[in-house]
DNA sequence: GACCTGCTGCGGGGTG
């Protein structure tokens, strides 16, 4: 480290020596060797101007003492008196994980440092009342709570706010937590002393792909202001290999006259999808079972299915069962003892979801696996970078992808392996360095909604201009006009959410008192009624209404097999008890949309034989099968390839939005068309679609077209908007009008 | 073809 001298300017000064004395003795404690390229960059940056930081790096690069060592520095004579910093994760074990990194950097400085989430006791928020200052954790949700019931607390409790961290943006951009996130630092600010500086915001993020985008998010009025601090000198050796998974039909010879299998085995050895998931596990066990490896999987019957399948192969070569489970319906208990077996036992492998995807400490895996095709290039960047945390490791990926060729079927949604050949564009793609940009909502009605309920609760009544300046003009809802402001305050009051008092000022209403007093008022995102799933031993998690089994049925569920002995619905519990069959249990659906670039290389992935490394012989060959079978077919291009008589496939290659737009055009026009990953299914026969198509002079306005986009619900209060508001929010941001789409009408 | 996240305030009763 550079030596200290307090006579230069503190631009010319080393970062290090910016740095408050007990932190400079901390890192010194620490034995760091040196600070990190961006750690250096973030001090010079926070104590030197005046700007918003966005602070990019790899998972495990610094990050959290790249914000917080100036930040804590620039507060450390005066922590006390007002919360001085609040950091705001997406996660309460987030929270918790670097409840205790901060406690330990602080150990010198004398800053306080307090968690509030939901599991946080009462008497410990109380405390924090009584006696404010120092760094404030928090959960969006919990900053929604102190916002609505303690207003009047605020003004002191934050009034000399210095700074608000922001870990892991990339969990807040382009959804609708993310702007519940930007309305509540709005209303936060509204009760910070008048003429006050604005506090200053720095964000923390590994996988951002538009950072521009993301400027805008942090300081909408001036984007250019934020700085961005990067190290793009960082990077660690891959490992990827993609490896290809045919399910072989059985001939069909073989089963005439066969009785039908009893046996559970033998049912599962007619299946030719069993048996493909049983030699992906079979390869699990060979290649995890010496090391800690993540494997993720994209739905959570998948992980069971294959944690199952996986331990009994462990079983039946007489190895110990090793394959843990991981997934957001799984009781916290079941998840805290897979997080703590990780830690602490060596050769474990986890099969999960998305909850393993952020950083929730589970010591240091070796590989990560990869089941299916990847949701998106951003996703495979974060679960990839779960692996080789350590200096002078690899990060390894093993892709498992389903590359069956079916080239006795019609539709190429049907006959092309997509699941391969999105797998191989993702990865393409993430090895080009792309990743997704991510746009902020525009238009999120349900969202506006909960907040004109949060503002009401939060200052008791308001009227409507005051609360369209405060959350349209200040806040980050801009994009809402006054006319469709004025139309989701009418539809509110219309469901009793809202009134208008004898002053005409806006109160909450009957229905609003009851939303606003729930415990599950204070996120955004809408939560599914669940049955809670218990065993003689306690609960181990839990099921949607619309997909649990039914008394006598079995499941696979937390690694165990299971059958239903009882369903309660009035108590909403499902009891369980040990079986010995197994069952792959589902979940109800979600919607996610995919980026247009990654389905146009699915199709140039058909175009070019380009050749890819990473492939393994059998994917390699699938690949090449699928690019003959597509030539053969006419499927290499955008256009129309005919099903029947009357039926067509529209290939568009094209993202969800832009083929939700082709979709609801082609509804518009009174044709039956369904989505599928790479084109549309339309009841009607080429030449009339391409001619009804052709026959379309201008693009109909898109609010016409987002009435016919199904289905027209999808957030939380979605269900008290009119379809003509539900209207306004489908066509600001689930549509895209593809350019140059009439150049894909050939037959 | 589907993943994840979050979460009262208050009153009553008991204890020190």
């Amino acid at each position: 480290m550079e030596p200290a001298s307090d006579a230069n300017p503190p631009q010319l000064r080393s970062a290090f020596d910016l740095l408050a004395e007990g932190l400079r003795l901390k890192l010194w404690q620490m034995r760091w060797p040196s600070l990190r390229p961006i750690q250096t960059h973030a001090i010079r940056a926070y104590l030197t101007g005046p700007e918003d930081l966005l602070i990019m790096a790899e998972t495990a690069g610094g990050k959290t003492e790249a914000a917080f060592l100036p930040i804590l520095s620039r507060i450390a004579s005066d922590p006390s008196g007002s919360v001085r910093v609040i950091y705001v994760g997406p996660l309460k074990a987030l929270i918790n994980d670097q409840f205790e990194r901060l406690e330990s950097l602080c150990e010198n400085i004398g800053v306080p440092v307090h968690r509030w989430h939901g599991d946080v006791s009462a008497s410990r928020k109380k405390s924090l009342f009584d006696d404010p200052g120092g760094v404030l954790l928090i959960t969006p949700e919990s900053i929604e709570s102190l916002l609505v019931n303690r207003t009047r607390l605020l003004p002191r409790m934050f009034a000399r706010l210095e700074a608000v961290v922001i870990d892991e943006l990339h969990a807040f951009l382009g959804n609708e937590r993310g702007l519940h996130l930007s309305s509540l630092l709005s209303r936060l600010g509204e009760h910070l002393p008048t003429g006050s500086a604005r506090p200053r915001l720095v964000a923390l993020s590994a996988t951002i792909g538009d950072a521009e985008a993301a400027k805008a998010v942090l300081s909408p009025d001036a984007p250019h202001t934020v700085r961005v601090i990067s190290d793009p000198t960082e990077s660690k050796e891959v490992k990827l290999k993609v490896h290809g998974y045919p399910s072989e039909r059985e001939k069909s010879e073989d089963k005439v006259g066969e009785e039908p299998a009893e046996d559970l085995a033998r049912s599962e050895d007619d299946d030719p999808e069993f048996v493909r998931m049983r030699r992906i596990a079979t390869d699990l066990v060979e290649h995890c079972r010496t090391h800690a490896n993540l494997v993720f999987a994209n739905a959570k019957g998948d992980i069971e299915i294959y944690a199952d399948l996986a331990n009994e192969v462990c079983r039946s070569e007489g190895l110990p069962e090793v394959f843990l489970v991981h997934h957001g319906s799984l009781a916290r208990e079941i998840r805290e003892d897979t997080e703590t077996a990780m830690k602490s036992r060596p050769g474990l492998t986890t099969i999960c979801s998305s909850t393993l995807e952020m950083g929730v400490d589970i010591g240091s895996v070796r590989a990560v696996g990869q089941i299916g095709a990847p949701w998106s290039v951003a996703s495979l960047k974060q679960r990839m970078g779960r692996s080789g945390r350590r200096d002078g490791e690899p990060r390894i990926l093993r892709c498992y992808a389903d590359s069956t060729v079916r080239s006795d079927e019609s539709k190429p949604s049907m006959a092309l392996p997509l699941d391969l050949l999105e797998t191989v564009a993702v990865c393409d793609l993430m090895l080009e360095g792309w990743t997704e940009p991510t746009r902020p909502l525009r238009v999120d009605l349900s969202t506006l909604s909960h907040q004109v309920i949060a503002t009401i609760a939060e200052l008791g009544s308001v009227t409507a201009a005051v609360a369209h300046e405060r959350l349209c003009v200040r806040g980050p809802f801009r994009e809402i006009s006054p006319a469709v402001f004025g139309g989701v305050l009418r539809a509110l009051a219309a469901n009793d959410i809202i009134e208008q008092g004898p002053d005409g000022r806006l109160i909450l209403g009957l229905r609003g008192e009851r939303l606003r007093s729930h415990r599950g008022f204070y996120a955004v995102f809408a939560t599914p009624d669940q049955f809670q799933l218990v065993t003689a031993r306690g609960p181990i998690g839990e099921m949607p209404f619309a997909t649990a089994p039914p008394a006598g049925d079995h499941l696979v569920f937390a690694g165990r097999r299971w059958e239903v002995v009882e369903v309660d619905d009035t108590k909403r519990v499902i009891l369980l008890r040990a079986a010995s069959r197994r069952r792959k249990p589902t979940f109800t659906s979600a919607l996610g949309d995919t980026h247009a670039r990654i389905r146009e290389r699915m199709l140039a992935s058909l175009l070019e034989p380009t050749d890819r490394r990473y492939l393994d012989s059998a994917s390699a060959s699938a690949l090449i099968s699928a690019i003959e079978l597509a030539a053969e077919r006419g499927w290499r291009r955008r256009g129309f390839a005919r099903i029947s008589d009357s039926a067509c496939f529209w290939l568009t290659w094209t993202g969800s939005k832009e083929q939700r737009w082709l979709a609801a055009l082609l509804r518009s026009m009174g044709v039956i068309a369904e989505e599928t990953r790479i084109g549309i299914e339309c009841a009607l026969g080429a030449e009339d679609a391409v001619s009804a198509l052709r026959g379309v002079a201008a693009s109909p306005p898109i609010e016409l077209l987002a009435g016919h986009v199904v289905p027209k619900q999808a957030r939380k209060y979605d269900e008290y908007l009119t379809d003509e508001l539900l209207d306004v929010g489908i066509a600001a941001d689930r549509l895209i009008e593809p350019a140059g789409w009439r150049e894909w009408l050939q037959t």
